[in-house]
DNA sequence: TGTATAATTTAGCTATGCCTAAATTAATTT
DNA sequence: AAATTAATTTAGGCATAGCTAAATTATACA
């Protein structure tokens, strides 16, 4: 069994591979609020667990069963926030600090209880895809919302689960997946984003987009 | 915030002065199954964080700074085994287990969730009290059921949680707290007991007998 | 009362996982 | 190509929490 510490790394090592091969030391410790050194320290031992590919100076890459676990992880995760959310009804701002305890502690038996008490989901509140049993994950194609024209329409796909203050707001605004939308305006230079939710006009600023990704998008001009 | 192990050890002090007074650092150490040199150096952190008192070679006691953290520490454990139990089905011998990681790590707003599906229940699947969000302990008065006589009736109030095999055994004779059952025979010379429920005669020997604890005895010979 | 036994404590070691500071290697600039 | 800058790694330290072995204290017995 591994510690928590190192089923951190191996999770953050694979959602930092997502988004460009190879991981820097660097990168890898400013994303798990530690200095460089510490990750350093414990790039290595994985290494020696064979967890993770690793050349001096040239960045980390999981193998193959540190992937597998990594994937564990954050299927816990993922079951847990949706379970805490729907079961015992904790608000989707609040589910992500409660399940990254959670994670490293709950059973084989107590994951598959949720993931039967679910119906077999396959996303958590916020979207992001819940990779089954087997470590298989459906990953969706998902568009920034920062990429949309004016004109546009889509469906909200995925929001970034990290800040509560960002998912209350968009709480309170309906932006939860699902919810669908038409891109009014877009600001020139870099500007806000005005959208029309079934009749209501809402105005989304540049930062907030940044976190939200949209699919189904259609241009509706001659709609 | 306390470590998970400084938990466990005030949690473990406060169980073992339950049952007699001042709490050796030896009898300490084996309940926890570590080393009597290791709980004397546990002893000394929670001394200087006043959570126990202590005198060299006299044993230990819960200050009531130490008592709070115990009783909350064992309201999470209790509510975490009967809402696993009644919400994921999860077996009475399994719930004790996954219990001891999750106390650690659950939040106060789980807490009262849990709290509140259950309708603030007061006893766990052993038949254990659950200490209430202030810490108040009801301590129902109970009998070991090894000082049952011949003819006595009682109720099941309470099992030993810590052997999955002896809970499953229990499980299968359906011995769970609130069976009510009449003692048919005590055999002599500390031998085993032979009860009726329900018209099922089973026989119950000593060691198992130790773990149940009854209510309601009543004198049945006249009945 | 003195001595043997049992329990407890001290001392010193290990491993994890973090830190800071210094050294090394790589990348960029001139 | 040399020098500067940036990133990474090494070295050494700290806290937690366990361990063993040795020293200490208390208790029980004769």
């Amino acid at each position: 069994m591994l510690t928590h510490a190192a089923e951190d790394y191996l999770k953050s090592i694979y959602k930092l591979q997502e988004k460009g091969g190879k991981v820097s030391t660097g990168i890898l410790a400013a994303y798990l609020n530690v200095k460089p050194a510490s990750a350093t320290g414990m790039i290595k031992k994985l290494k020696t667990m064979k967890l993770v590919s690793h050349e001096r100076y040239r960045g980390v890459t999981l193998t193959d069963a540190g992937r597998a676990i990594a994937l564990e992880i954050i299927r816990h995760h993922r079951l847990l926030e949706l379970y805490l959310f729907k079961a015992l009804g904790v608000p989707w701002d609040g589910v992500h600090e409660e399940a990254e305890k959670l994670e490293h502690v709950i059973s084989e038996d107590m994951e598959a209880r949720m993931d039967e008490f679910l119906g077999y989901p396959t996303a958590d509140p916020h979207g992001a895809p819940i990779p089954d049993k087997n470590g298989v994950v459906i990953q969706k194609e998902h568009i920034p919302m920062t990429d949309l024209q004016s004109g546009q329409s889509c469906r909200v796909a995925e929001v970034s689960d990290t800040d509560p203050a960002l998912l209350r707001h968009l709480g309170n605004l309906n932006l939860y997946p699902g919810t669908a939308f038409h891109v009014k305006e877009v600001a020139p230079f870099e500007g806000p984003f005005t959208i029309d939710m079934e009749g209501e006009q809402v105005v989304i600023g540049r930062e907030v987009a940044k976190h939200i990704f949209v699919d189904n998008v259609q241009d509706m001009d001659n709609v």
